[in-house]
Order: structure tokens, then C-alpha cells, then sequence
RNA sequence: UGACCGAUGGUGUAAUGGUAGCACAACAGUUUUUGGUACUGUUUGUCUAGGUUCGAAUCCUAGUCGGUUAACCA
């Protein structure tokens, strides 16, 4: 009877791993995850980890972290640091951490190799002039002047660029493939340039660094990657990758494909990513907004809501942009499980309940949270003057406004049904005061009063009510597809993303909230305790909100 | 313009020549001391035109549309 659980189908890259397994191609398979330190990790990195992870927790196998760290002058440790952790948070743990600049050596060897097979030469010419002669998509190009220099001309020249003989830029090494193959990759293709730049691992030991063409594969061919997963636009790269192990007869690594998951209303470009940062729209890498792994996480996201994510968004070769509604339904559904219930009032208005005994306090038992009963209670304080969201109340209430309002009822949430006798405004006319009497027969899980109500409200007993600052996020951008949009991203930044209210009302048990705890702010949403809190003052972020069908009914 | 990759409801993703399914979203309802949650139901789809076949989302041909590709970046 238990046996009808449904088998969730492969995605295409499984199923050629799958393939592979059972067709005895490969014992076991070994993947990686293999970043440029020059940047943080995304939501769209996310996909990739879960991918490379997942598979050889799913086949059995191995994963390493492998750096690509070929470009000095854009790669810093403290990236490297940072990619690490956000790994780890994510909840993979990698078999070896290893960096393309481990093979700089090797790589130096596979270069004389192809000297001395006579498929690759060193060109005197410069940049400009190595473009001059690549051809278009539908021209072939021609050959550079140095192209048939002999084999001994060639080691000598390299071993000089090695040597630091030569100025950054002044020569190149050149794979000698094609200069009129239809693959514009494979027209003699840059395999090692001289850059007089700091590495952040090897010094300054190399000033001749290999390309990514020229590293990427080689790596994946040294650590024994059976299946190296990488996204689209390296397709064409595939061809280059191949000739390489070939010409080489190195371990045959394969390249594989899929497309790059796009966020709505979010970006996943490093340069524009670098560019909010930079400018100081946001306050770092790691502010709540960014679509970064450390984004998320500051924002309160948790790593298996990121997991199932990308789980349920899936694998393919198509094109996509995945409704941010999908992730947000992912976090929600796990907070809803976990998350420790508290009444937070952000805007505040007073509320008398003109029947209730000045001076005297009533204790009200309230459930930590309805979906888990293990969660406990607390003692929530109950006195003549309370704190009320100002929303919940409209002075003349259109139809269908289960909330307060001149003759309206509601249930105080964990405590009493009120009715509105009168309320009082200040001279701009915003609402300062209402005044309501309460059914004492009407206490929660006690009520005998007959009374129904359609609406509850949080509120919060002015008397213990303590203050925290809350920051409500909300998109970035204005529009759906921010890196598609012409023009520069700093126009489309949605100006109402952070909104800071600096003296929210909260429960006292929320003073002893710790980094780790997330919260739901009942009627509110979802919120975590940010780490520029300090014991005189808490800071909490918003997560997301609830689904909130009185918000959307009103909008149109 | 060339080459390559792709095209299934609003979005994402299955169906591997044999009943187009799942999730999110939307909409309607039930329950509810969170306008939350849970539950039930509904709407919406195979890019176009030919062909192969008993049968095509799937195979073939052509077209259309979208993406990638002409860095001493990865």
C-alpha cells in the first residue's frame, strides 16, 4: 500500500548521470562546484551548488569546491572566505577544496606540451591587432605573422614570458587550432597571457596566467570530474574543452549544460551586483535586499527553503524567469511549521477599554504556536490601555472591514471581544485614541458571551510593552525583469525597498530573542533578529509577509 | 548575416511514439480566536505549416520567435 509513492521524474542531467552508472561508464562520478573569487554567491549560485551536491548525494560520489581563481587582478581571499561559508550554510559540505591555481604549474606543462606538438605558438601581436584578424561569424579570419614560428622559437619565447621577460600584454600563447573554423572560440584561441599582477594565493610567483579555456577544463580533467555541470553560454566553449583533453589525452571530463535560473524582480549580474554596492544602494553584499546567498540569509531565509526552491523550480535548457512568489512560498511554508508566534505593533495607536480598572493588570495564556504544540505558551499582560495597529482601524469602514471601527466589534487576539464607543484624533486628523468597552465573559478559550466576531487583532498591553526597530523590506526593483530593462539598473531601484520603523511596539518575551530564532509578528509576517542589534536595542527584519487576501482585494 | 541552443497554461517543470500531469500564481468555497494555516473545487497550455505513423508535445522538413556567441573575463 506504502509502495505507491510517486517517483519524482529525473531532470535531464540526472538521468544522464543515471545513464552512466548503469551502463558502467563510471564506478562513481565526481562533480564540482567551481566559482571566480571575485564576487559574492547568488541566489543563482545557489542552483548550481544544489545541482553539483545534490547529485552525489542523490548517485553517490564526490564533490569539491574548486576556485577558479586564473585572473589575479580581480580575485581577493576575502570572496574565497565568503563562498565558503555560504557553502557550508547552504548545508553541502565539499570533499576537497581546491583551486585552479593549485595547476599553475601543471597548466605550464600542458602548455610546453602543446609547443612541442606544434599546437600552440606565441604571437607578438597586441590585442587589437589579434582582433583585426579574428574574422566575424561569417568571415574567416587570417592567420597572425608569428603563427608559424618553429617549436624550439616558441618554448624559448614562453619560457621568457614566464620568466617576466616581457611587458603585461606585450605577447600571448595561442592554442593553433582554425583561423577560419566556423567556432569562433576555436580561432587560435588565448591560451596564456602576462599579467604582472598579485595572485592571491601563489604571490607574485607567475606573471603568464592561463585563460579560463585553458584552465577550466584541465582542472576538471586533473581532479577526475566525470560530469562538469556548468550553465548555456558555454556551450560553444564545449568544442574547445574537448580538443583540449584530446590534444593533450588527459582524463576525459564532459561538459555538461542547463540554464541559468533568473529571479524575478531580481538580478544576478556580478557587475551589477558590485554596482549596488559600490553606489551604496544597499549597505553590502549581505543587505537583505541583495539576491545574495548571505541576502537571504540576513534577511531570514533558511537553507532548506532555499533547497526547495531550486528543488521545485527544477532543471532544463530553456530560458526562465522563476516568480520570486515561488521562493517566498518556499519560506513561508517552513516558517508557518517553526516559526515561534509574537504580537509586534509597528504602527501604533492607543486603545482604552473605558470598562476595564485603571491600575489593574489581568495575565492572559497565549500558544507560542498553533501549528506545533510543542511550542508552549507564554503570559501575555492585559491592562486598561493597549497599543493597536493603526490599520486596524478606519473611521468610516467600507464593507467588509472585519476590524474596528464606530460601533464594531472584534476579538483582541488571546484575550477579549471589544466594541468601539468613540475614538479621538489629533489636529492633522490622524487617529490618536479609540475608545472601546470589552465583554469580560468573553475570554479566550472561556467565552460565554455568545458574541461573533469576523475579526482578530493583535495588540500589545501599553503598561509592559517594550520597543524595537523593525525594518520592513520589500523588492528591489520596480520592475519584473531588471537586467533585461534598457539602460542603467539604478533606475528601476524601487524606492520604498527598506522601510525602518525605529520604535515598534513588542512583546516583553521578545527581549530575549536570540540570532538563530525566527519569528512570526501575528498578521504581520515573518521576522529574524538582525546582527546590528544590541542589548539596548533590538533590530528586527522582515523575512516576508503573510499572504494578506484583505491587501490584495483591496489593491484593484 | 553565420553557427549553436531552445520553444508545453500567467510562471516553473513533467510526460523518453500511446489518457498532456505536478507545483506556484489566480479565482471560488469550507474551516478558523492570525483576512494566516489547512482542506475542496475551478479556469488557463503543446510556436506555425507540412510530413512519417494506427497513433506525434515527442520523430523528420521548413518557417517563426527567443537566447547565446565575434574579452589578453569566467
Amino acid at each position: 500500500m506504502e509502495e505507491n509513492k510517486e517517483e519524482k521524474s529525473l531532470n535531464f542531467i540526472e538521468e544522464i548521470v543515471d545513464n552512466d552508472l548503469k551502463s558502467g561508464k563510471y564506478a562513481s562520478i565526481i562533480t564540482r562546484f567551481p566559482p571566480e573569487p571575485n564576487g559574492y554567491l547568488h541566489i543563482g549560485h545557489a542552483k548550481s551548488i544544489c545541482l553539483n551536491f545534490g547529485l552525489t548525494q542523490k548517485f553517490g560520489g564526490k564533490t569539491n569546491l574548486r576556485f577558479d581563481d586564473t585572473n589575479p587582478e580581480t580575485e581577493e581571499t576575502d570572496y574565497v572566505n565568503a563562498i565558503k561559508e555560504d557553502i557550508k550554510w547552504l548545508g553541502f559540505t565539499w570533499d576537497e577544496e581546491l583551486y585552479a591555481s593549485d595547476y599553475f604549474e601543471t597548466l605550464y606543462g600542458y602548455a610546453v606540451d602543446l609547443i612541442k606538438k606544434g599546437l600552440a605558438y606565441v604571437d607578438d601581436s597586441n590585442s587589437e591587432e589579434i582582433a583585426a584578424l579574428k574574422g566575424t561569424p561569417t568571415t574567416p579570419g587570417q592567420d597572425s605573422p608569428y603563427r608559424n614560428r618553429g617549436i624550439a622559437q616558441n618554448l624559448a619565447l614562453f619560457e621568457d614570458m614566464k620568466a617576466g621577460k616581457f611587458e603585461t600584454g606585450e605577447r600571448v600563447l595561442r592554442a593553433k587550432i582554425d583561423m577560419s573554423h566556423i567556432n569562433m572560440l576555436m580561432r587560435d584561441p588565448i591560451i596564456y597571457r602576462i599579467k604582472h599582477a598579485h595572485h592571491h594565493r601563489t604571490g607574485d610567483k607567475w606573471c603568464i596566467y592561463p585563460m579560463y579555456d585553458f584552465a577550466h577544463g584541465q582542472s576538471d580533467s586533473i581532479e577526475k570530474i566525470t560530469h562538469s555541470i556548468c550553465t548555456l553560454e558555454f556551450v560553444p566553449h564545449r568544442e574547445l574543452y574537448d580538443w583540449f583533453i584530446e590534444k593533450l589525452e588527459i582524463f576525459p571530463s564532459k561538459q555538461y549544460e542547463f540554464a541559468r535560473g533568473n529571479l524575478s524582480y531580481a538580478i544576478t549580474s556580478k557587475r551589477n551586483l558590485l554596482k549596488l554596492v559600490r553606489e551604496g544602494i544597499v549597505t553590502g553584499w549581505d543587505d537583505p535586499r541583495m539576491p545574495t546567498i548571505s541576502g537571504f540569509r540576513r534577511k531570514g531565509y533558511t537553507p532548506s527553503s532555499i533547497r526547495t526552491f531550486w528543488e521545485k523550480a527544477g532543471i532544463a535548457k530553456r530560458d526562465n524567469l522563476i516568480d520570486i512568489g515561488l521562493l517566498e512560498f518556499c519560506i513561508r511554508e517552513e516558517l508557518n511549521k517553526t516559526a515561534i508566534r509574537r504580537m509586534v505593533v509597528v504602527d501604533p495607536i492607543k486603545l482604552v477599554i473605558t470598562n476595564f480598572p485603571e491600575g489593574q493588570t489581568e495575565s492572559l495564556l497565549a500558544e507560542n504556536n498553533p501549528e506545533d504544540e510543542h511550542a508552549g505558551q507564554r503570559i501575555l499582560s492585559f491592562s486598561r490601555e493597549l497599543w493597536i495597529e493603526r490599520d486596524d482601524f478606519m473611521e468610516e469602514p467600507p464593507k467588509k472591514y472585519f476590524r474596528l471601527g464606530p460601533g464594531l466589534m472584534v476579538r483582541l487576539k488571546h484575550a477579549f471581544i471589544v466594541e468601539c464607543e468613540r475614538f479621538e484624533k489629533d489636529e492633522l486628523g490622524n487617529i490618536t485614541t479609540v475608545f472601546c468597552r470589552y465583554f469580560p465573559e468573553s475570554k479566550s478559550g472561556h467565552d460565554t458571551s455568545g458574541i461573533k466576531v469576523k475579526g482578530t487583532i493583535h495588540w500589545l498591553d501599553s503598561a509592559t510593552a517594550k520597543e524595537a526597530e523593525v525594518r520592513l523590506y520589500d523588492r528591489l526593483f520596480t520592475v519584473e525583469n531588471p537586467g533585461m530593462e534598457e539602460g542603467d539598473i539604478l533606475e528601476y531601484i524601487h524606492s520604498g525597498s527598506l522601510k525602518v520603523v525605529e520604535h515598534a511596539k513588542i512583546e516583553p518575551a521578545l527581549l530575549e530573542a536570540k540570532p538563530s530564532d525566527r519569528f512570526q509578528f501575528l498578521r504581520l509576517g515573518y521576522f529574524c533578529l538582525d546582527r546590528d542589534s544590541t542589548s539596548e536595542k533590538l533590530v528586527f527584519n522582515k523575512t516576508v509577509g503573510l499572504k494578506d487576501s484583505w491587501a490584495k482585494m483591496n489593491q484593484s
